[in-house]
DNA sequence: GGTGAAAATTTCGAAGG
DNA sequence: CCTTCGAAATTTTCACC
């Protein structure tokens, strides 16, 4: 599979990896549905200065393209009972590709784990954890700490939520 | 103002800060929104056993309480270049409101921001920045250590996100 | 609360510049 | 690549359990 890989030349690989490039119109209408999905496909037309066909075209085209991944409802976590966030960096003694397949199977298997990055520097993991109560964190931090070898873990515990947004900063111009 | 709160009684927090107990078909409703808001009401009712109107009914509610906050649409980071994440760890000396206020609206209007939260503990503030690369996060640096005094910024660099999700993991039991 | 069906909107594709 | 137009599907409301 490997070999595959190595073998495509550079114009395939531009086809997997490098979108083209949005125009403003495109770029418009995804800041406009990062913000509001709701919206009727004839309003983003107007917002963005197109009648409703083309804007439809564009975004079903963004949606085959993988550009826009899906729509979701966003959720009130303190409305829920989750009053907790938590940043968890881990640091793992081992680095062997098996011990890290299982670990991040297993960490990508809790539904606590919002967030899950593997660092570069002195901290090797990053997770963003939500938990109704430190009682509950207690239980997911025993599961953590008991699925795989780890050499430190040091939990951050949230005590306001200042900004939280979904919506990416959509660059003025897109993907080199 | 804090005298208000301080002579609210229980129930009158309750009211404000307690959203009414969700019962199972509610939480299934938040579960199956929060993976996919595309959905028709009539499919969402199918999944959670309701005809079209109750659901519909149901929804409205939530979104009427503000337990359903917003629906967006979820964009590709790398596919729109913004190729980098970084979690940054902020200590401020200084800890007063005014010095809070200002932190707080100057790092809230940075669009590279995606999550800003005040912490307890060693760490004041952390921070989810994206942005497109070395040269735009060096930007953003210094935008930030220039509106404000700050003791020490640790900025860590993600080299994979393994997990990334919006849904908040629906308690059995929600909202105590 | 819940059901079922009618009315109002919206989506999506065809025809054409 | 855009606009207009219309059929099909969906959302939303309403009368009734």
């Amino acid at each position: 599979m490997w070999k595959k890989v190595l073998l495509m030349s550079d114009a395939a690989v531009a086809i997997v990896d490098a979108p083209r490039r949005l125009d403003a119109i495109d770029r418009k209408i995804l800041t406009v549905l990062q913000d509001d999905a709701s919206l009727s496909v004839a309003e983003i037309g107007d917002r963005v200065g197109l009648s409703s066909t083309p804007c439809w075209k564009r975004i079903q085209r963004m949606e085959a393209e993988g550009i826009i991944l899906r729509r979701v409802a966003l959720v009130d976590q303190n409305k829920i009972g989750l009053g907790i966030s938590v940043f968890v960096s881990v640091e793992s003694g081992d680095h062997s590709d098996a011990w890290l397949k299982k670990f991040a199977d297993a960490v990508s298997a809790m539904p606590e784990v919002m967030e899950f990055y593997r660092m570069a520097g002195d901290v090797d993991y990053m997770l963003r954890v939500v938990v109704a109560d430190m009682q509950s964190y207690d239980i997911f931090y025993k599961k953590l700490i008991s699925a795989v070898a780890l050499k430190n873990v040091t939990s951050r515990f949230a005590m306001e939520k200042i900004k939280s947004v979904t919506a990416l900063p959509v660059p003025a111009i897109s993907a080199a």
